[in-house]
RNA sequence: CGGGGUGUAACGCAGCCUGGUAGCGUGCCUGCUUUGGGAGCAGGAUGUCGGGAGUUCGAAUCUCUCCACCCCGACCA
C-alpha cells in the first residue's frame, strides 16, 4: 500500500476535546474522526486495526466451536417487553418507531434475539450444546459518552451466546470460553489478567471480567502474585486482620484540633499515623441514622455496605441531620457517647484496633487513646465495608494483595436460565419432557480493544501497536523520492517485494521531508521501519528501525526481506 | 440527570473585563530555494466569532434564550 493511494491525516497538536492518551492519538493518528457525542469514523488506518482485532476473535470464537451468525441491529418492542427488559434498560435504550408507530430499539445487546432464535430453532437436546457469536455494532444510549471510542454509544462487540442442557454443560462451556479469552487477549499481543466479577443481579455461578492492564484504566483490580486470585477492588473480599486487638495502653484524652477535620490534618498534628485514626461516616437508611466506622487510611466501599441488612439502600446523611442528630458538625463526628438509636457499624480492621483517635463529637475536639469496651460499647456490627489494599492478605489466603489498573474489554457470565425461562426456550430431554436451557453470555469490547492497546503501548512519539494488530507491519520511507531515481527504485521494489512475501508494508510515497516522514510513522505505530537512502544505498545498504529501537542500524539491501520475515512471521 | 467548564479558520489559541466591524502559531495553496528528524524566503486563500432574540448609532465583546461539546459522579464491552 502506498500513503498516496492510502489516506494519512495526522495532527501535530490533539483537538482539545480530547484527554485520555488513547483518545488523543487516535486522533493525532488519523484513526478515528468524531461525528457526534460518543459517535466515530473509523478512518482507514483505524479500521484496518480494527479488522485485524476482529479477525482475530473469530478465528478464536471458530476454533472454540462457536457459530458465526448476523442478528439485526434494530429489534422489535415485543422481544425486549417479553423478557421485562423494555422498562428495565431504561434510557441506555435507544427506542425508535417505524412508519407504523411500532416500536423498536436500537440493540444495545443481543440476549432476547438470540433467545428467541433458540427457542424456534432448538427442540432436542441432541442439538445441544450450541454457541452463537456475532461481531455487530451495538448501540447503548450511555449517560457520559468519553474517551473516544473507549466508552462510545455506538461500538464493535463480540457478543457470544451459549445454548446447554444442563448447568454441568454451561459449566464446561463456560470454562472454554474462559480459556478462548485468554487465547485472544494473548494473541492480540496485550498485558491482561481475568478477574472474578460479581455475579450481582444476572445470578448464575460464575462470571469474570478481562481487563487490559494500563496506568489509566478506569477500574481497580486486586489480585494476588501467589496464586491466580484476581478481583475487582469494588469486590475484593478485605479479610480481617490476622492480629488480634491489642490492649488498652493509653487512656482516652481530648485533644483540641481547631479547624482540622479530616483523618490525615488530625494526624498529621497529633504525629500519628494515619493507621491510627478512625474515620467516621454518618449515613442513612430510610429515617435511621448509621455510624460507619473505617480506618483512617481506607476508603469506604460503598457497594459492600449497601448490600448490608440494615443499610439497602443507604445515602449519605446531610450536614444539617448530622447536626441535629449528634449535635456537632461533620470533622468532628465519633462512636464515643453517641445518641443510642444510632447504630455503630464497624469495619473488621476498626474493630481489631486499640488506642485509636476519632472524633469527640464536640467542634474542634477529638479523642485519643480510644478502646473499644472500655470507653464505648463493641460496635453492633462489623463487617467488611471498605476496599482492599496493597498489602492485604488474599482472600484465597496466598500471598499479599497487589492492586493494579484495567480497562474492561471482556466478560464471560454463567446467565443460567434467566432469559430462557422467561422467554420458554425448552426443549425435549431423553426421556421425552420439556426443559429450559441453561444459557451462557460471552462479550469482548473489540473497538474497546483498540484504544485499550493505545492505552497499555505509547511513549511521547506516538502509538506503538503490537505485530498481531498493527495496521501495517511495515513502513518503507524513501528519502528523496521523487528526486533520486535509484531510492525510488529500491523503494518501489522493495514494497513489491514485501507484498508479494504477504508481508504488509506501507510505502511513503509523499515525498515528505525525512523528519516529516519519521514522525508520522512513529505516531501511527507502525511496529518496523525501513529507511531508504542516498546515503546507505551508495553502499548497498538501507537503515532498518524497530519502533521501539532508539536508533536505526545499517542492513544489506539483499537481507532486507529475510530480516523481515524473520520478524514478521515470527 | 446533578455539579463545573468551553464554544472565534482544518488543529491549538488570543481578543471579550472596558462595545468601534477579526488576529497569532501550525496546517493548506502558489513560486523559488532546500532535502537524513516536523525546512527557508516571498506571495495567497479560509471565519455566518455555536444558533436565535434583545440592548445600542454600532455587538465576537453586554443581556436573555436555545444548542453543541468537554470535565467530575451513578452505568457498562
Amino acid at each position: 500500500m502506498r500513503t498516496s493511494q492510502f489516506f494519512i491525516s495526522t495532527l501535530k497538536e490533539a483537538p482539545s476535546e480530547a484527554e485520555l492518551i488513547s483518545h488523543k492519538l487516535m486522533l493525532r493518528a488519523g484513526l478515528i474522526r468524531k461525528l457526534g457525542s460518543g459517535l466515530y469514523t473509523w478512518m482507514p488506518l483505524g479500521l484496518r486495526v480494527l479488522r485485524k482485532v476482529e479477525s482475530i476473535v473469530r478465528e478464536e470464537m471458530n476454533r472454540a466451536g462457536a457459530a458465526e451468525l448476523f442478528m439485526p441491529a434494530i429489534q422489535p418492542a415485543e422481544l425486549w417487553q417479553e423478557s421485562g427488559r423494555w422498562e428495565q434498560f431504561g434510557p441506555q435504550m435507544l427506542k425508535i418507531k417505524d412508519r407504523h408507530e411500532r416500536d423498536f430499539c436500537f440493540g444495545p445487546t443481543h440476549e432476547e434475539v438470540i433467545t428467541d432464535i433458540a427457542r424456534k430453532e432448538i427442540r432436542s437436546y441432541r442439538q445441544l450444546p450450541l454457541n452463537f457469536y456475532q461481531i455487530q455494532t451495538k448501540f447503548r444510549d450511555e449517560i457520559r459518552p468519553r474517551f473516544g471510542v473507549m466508552r462510545a454509544r455506538e461500538f464493535v462487540m463480540k457478543d457470544a451466546y451459549s445454548f446447554h442442557a444442563g448447568a454441568e454443560d454451561l459449566e464446561r462451556e463456560y470454562r472454554n470460553m474462559y480459556d478462548t479469552y485468554s487465547r485472544i487477549f494473548s494473541r492480540l499481543g496485550l498485558k491482561f489478567r481475568a478477574v472474578a466479577a460479581d455475579t450481582g443481579a444476572i445470578g448464575g455461578t460464575g462470571s469474570h471480567e478481562f481487563h487490559v492492564l494500563a496506568d489509566s484504566g478506569e477500574d481497580a483490580i486486586a489480585y494476588s502474585p501467589a496464586s491466580d486470585y484476581a478481583a475487582n477492588v469494588e469486590l475484593a473480599e478485605a479479610v480481617a486482620p490476622a492480629k488480634p486487638r491489642g490492649a488498652a495502653t493509653q487512656n482516652m484524652q481530648k485533644v483540641p484540633t481547631p479547624g482540622k477535620t479530616t483523618c490525615e490534618e488530625v494526624t498529621v498534628m497529633l504525629g500519628l499515623p494515619l493507621s491510627q485514626s478512625v474515620k467516621a461516616l454518618a449515613v442513612m437508611h430510610e429515617e435511621q441514622m448509621f455510624m460507619l466506622l473505617v480506618r483512617g487510611d481506607h476508603q469506604l466501599n460503598e457497594t459492600k455496605a449497601s448490600k448490608l441488612p440494615g443499610l439497602n439502600p443507604f445515602r449519605f446523611a446531610t450536614e444539617k441531620e448530622i447536626e441535629a442528630r449528634i449535635g456537632c458538625r461533620p470533622g468532628y463526628i465519633g462512636p464515643v457517647g453517641l445518641p443510642k438509636d444510632i447504630s455503630v457499624i464497624a469495619d473488621r480492621s476498626v474493630s481489631a484496633m486499640n488506642d485509636f483517635v476519632c472524633g469527640a463529637n464536640e467542634a474542634g475536639y477529638h479523642l485519643t487513646g480510644v478502646n473499644f469496651g472500655r470507653d464505648l460499647a463493641e460496635p453492633a456490627q462489623v463487617a467488611d465495608i471498605r476496599n482492599a489494599v496493597a498489602g492485604d492478605a488474599s482472600p484465597d489466603g496466598k500471598g499479599r494483595l497487589e492492586i493494579c489498573r484495567g480497562i474492561e474489554v471482556g466478560h464471560i457470565f454463567q446467565l443460567g436460565s434467566k432469559y430462557s425461562r422467561a422467554m420458554s426456550a425448552t426443549f425435549l430431554d431423553e426421556s421425552g419432557k420439556a426443559q429450559v436451557m441453561q444459557m451462557g453470555c460471552y462479550g469482548i469490547g473489540v473497538s474497546r480493544i483498540v484504544a485499550a492497546a493505545i492505552e497499555q503501548r505509547n511513549d511521547e512519539r506516538g502509538i506503538i501497536w503490537p505485530l498481531p494488530i498493527a495496521p501495517f507491519q511495515v513502513a518503507i520511507a524513501p528519502i528523496g523520492y521523487r528526486k533520486n531515481t535509484e531510492v525510488k527504485n529500491v523503494a518501489d521494489r522493495l514494497h513489491d517485494q514485501l507484498q508479494s512475501a504477504g508481508i504488509e508494508a506501507l510505502l511513503d510515497d509523499r515525498d515528505e521531508r525525512p523528519g516529516v516522514m519519521f514522525a508520522d510513522l512513529e505516531l501511527i505505530g507502525i511496529p518496523h521501519r525501513i529507511t531508504v537512502g542516498e546515503r546507505g544505498l551508495k553502499d548497498g545498504k538501507i537503515e532498518y528501525q524497530a519502533r521501539t529501537d532508539a536508533s536505526a542500524r545499517a542492513i544489506e539491501l539483499q537481507s532486507v526481506p529475510n530480516l523481515l520475515k524473520s520478524l514478521v512471521w515470527r
